[in-house]
DNA sequence: TATGAATGAGCCTTCATTCAT
DNA sequence: AATGAATGAAGGCTCATTCAT
């Protein structure tokens, strides 16, 4: 069994140290300049090695996007799982959310890379609604039903508030990534996201 | 003199061709799929013919970009120059920025394509970076200057605002690409955005 | 040593195995399209152990080549042994041959696929020398010796009739690859192969 | 006119000079070993100008096909429109054509080696199918013909026997390939294959 | 002003082969 | 005896760019 595993792991080890390079390089030059040799070089591997673990570039791109989903969900879940209020929880989440986009976080940028791919190439488009419809599920889960719970209120159907909120906080990534939000005014783009947010609510 | 006009002419529509077919051929291939050799062909020019009006892909890039912001700016503009009330106004041109987002207007799908080359290519980031600001500055002096008129108060700084609700509308269109709103949806979805919009302000 | 024998067996087995399985894909594929993990795969083994079995891809193809003579060979020979006259016996065989290579068997095609190997690679084209030389003699020894006992004279040598009457039917071969004899002219085509071949020999 | 024609010619020139590249390096080289960069070598031009002129390899082999058909009938047709008797003219054709293949005529080693491409590649089928169709109705219009019109009477259809006569020819070049005629049986061969062909006409 | 020809670098992919296990 | 992992060379092809005309 030991034997069994080792061999295995061989494989999966390389699998995500080729993944793990894939995300660094992607995160650093960019879809269209990031080549196979690139991501094989930064895994400290052969092109050839590469090919042997991903069939194609394609799949390797799209099992990069669940990759860098889980990632990011699993950073804004722990921020949510410590301990505090619920309404504290639901703000540090948000927060984690935020700074994740705005620094830039490897994961999300190789995100906004790989989203130009996704209108041509049905692979990638899947791997991306299924990530879109899994956050906005968590977040009605996780947010929105301790908001009702709380006894508040939705005026917006719960089918479109998660859409408005992510929707907002991607835009502001986009944005921010071009021309980013000076650290005074970032404070009070919190609070406005905050109060917008809570606007979809009424006691 | 009338020589010299007509020639100049006649480069100038050679370019603007170019433009125009780079504008169609990007909103249709992508940018990842589109060579010079396609817009040159939709262009019904030569290779050599789009390299002789613009010295790199990048400089003709960083002017489609501009043109693309141009047109969308000058739809919106006109949606709101249509006779009617401030409020009736400034509603039909946040729809008119949502719709152009929806229904994937050639212009958007370029630049959201092009938006990719921008953390790379500092001219391109320039040319964004100059298309936001720009929107977000007409955002105030048209938009929110007319509330203001009209006695409402912003409880979120000047700065800040636009941000926000460009944010929102690019984020939805983004999700709106990969997993589209149904047609039920919409409304909701627009009647909570000008809901949220409208809690950036009090009476 | 009955240990020794099974594992010999075991050995062999595999070896056959990956002879079949790359006559079959070789068949299938043609050579150019071939590679040795579509052998491994249809031998149901791993590239890894065809190369254990065989040094290089050229030794398996020149085993190929030798396998597919022998399994011709044994066709036509059998063929010829069923009982009957004489002309009868030759004419039987000479139809397998040609059914051989108008059905397109997978060890005619095959070696036609071989074929082309043959000029670069010395063993490859050893392989087929072979082949040819013991065809010839065959030939010979079976077909046209019966004729002279019969009282027939050959009007040609001997060295060359054989030659003539292969070098026919591989042609033939070829062009039906390209462009098949209809069913309507296959039965004169055949009256003329007699008839020409029977035209090297006087009473 | 001589512009236009010049700027043209340079085109033309180029395409001849890679196809003329791509005959001497397959019949050197073979199929399976020659590629597109041995070709542009040999033309004096580079892989992107090979691929500027042809689009495929696949294009490119088969126009190498039609121009090796197109050489070799040529010969053919001006062995036989030498002055002499139809008997002479027709045998001296048929010598040239043997010569061909016993020479191993670039165009007919070319040839034999792209004709494994044609079972799996439908255009280079096709490009064989037609030169096999036109090989055989010039060998009757231009050889049989004549010996109708000289009181010979065909015991076969005129379907048939050319494609016996070239299947001949073919087959005793791919024997030749790999195990050659000696000089002595070249002659007998010759003469067999005379013997053979005209005992398919009687007077 | 515009074209056709050509280049050269780079990309994705395939594949025979090697090797530790 | 057999496998899985990895390599490295090569191959076909794309493409921005240059240049003479």
């Amino acid at each position: 069994m030991q034997r069994t595993l080792s061999k295995y792991k061989k494989s999966e080890d390389s699998q995500n140290r080729v993944l793990d390079a894939a995300i660094t390089v992607l995160a650093d030059l960019g879809v269209t300049q990031t080549s196979i040799q690139d991501i094989a070089t930064a895994a400290g591997l052969s092109k050839g090695a590469v090919h042997y673990h991903f069939d194609n570039k394609e799949t390797l791109l799209v099992e990069v996007v669940a990759r860098c989903c889980v990632l990011m969900e699993a950073r804004v879940r722990s921020a949510f799982e410590e301990p505090g209020t619920p309404i504290e929880r639901i703000r540090r989440a948000m927060i984690e959310m935020w700074t994740l986009r705005r620094d830039g976080a490897r994961e999300f940028r190789v995100l906004s890379e790989l989203h130009v791919l996704a209108r041509q190439n049905p692979s990638i488009r899947e791997a991306f609604g299924h990530a879109y419809r899994r956050a906005r599920q968590q977040f009605i889960d996780v947010g929105f039903k301790r908001l009702i719970e709380m006894g508040l209120r939705p005026k917006v159907p719960l089918a479109v508030a998660p859409r408005l909120v992510l929707a907002t906080l991607d835009g502001l990534a986009l944005q921010h990534q071009i021309d980013p939000v000076s650290a005074a005014d970032e404070a009070e783009l919190l609070r406005a996201l905050e109060t917008t947010a809570l606007a979809m609510f009424e006691l």
